[in-house]
DNA sequence: CCTGAGCGG
């Protein structure tokens, strides 16, 4: 699972949102996209932990607070992709429906 | 990189 972090200081670092995300849980993953062109950050990032559950802790206590300024907007991040694409198919992933 | 859109390779 992976968590979007929106609204986020332009001064955020993975490292400072490591540490954030660290009080309810171990972050596995941290990505901290930007422009293409400019790479200038775009003010948001995703967070991975090792537990769901922690995730979903950790969006229900961060989402709408403020940090370094700025009111965080924390969700559950879109699938970028599944990483197969040979012949493949779908992930066999339960869906929430 | 000096910026403000919310979803990356």
């Amino acid at each position: 699972m992976t968590i979007y972090v929106g609204n986020l200081s332009f001064q955020a670092t993975e490292d400072d949102l490591r540490e954030v995300f660290a009080e309810y849980g171990e972050v596995s993953r941290i990505s901290l996209p930007t422009d293409r062109e400019t790479g200038r950050k775009r003010g948001f990032a995703f967070v991975e932990m090792k537990d769901e559950s922690k995730e979903d802790l950790a969006i229900s206590e961060l989402d709408g607070a403020e940090w370094l300024g700025r009111e965080l907007k924390v969700n559950k991040a879109k699938p970028r992709e599944d990483s197969r694409g040979s012949g493949g198919g779908k992930s066999l992933s339960n869906s929430p429906y």
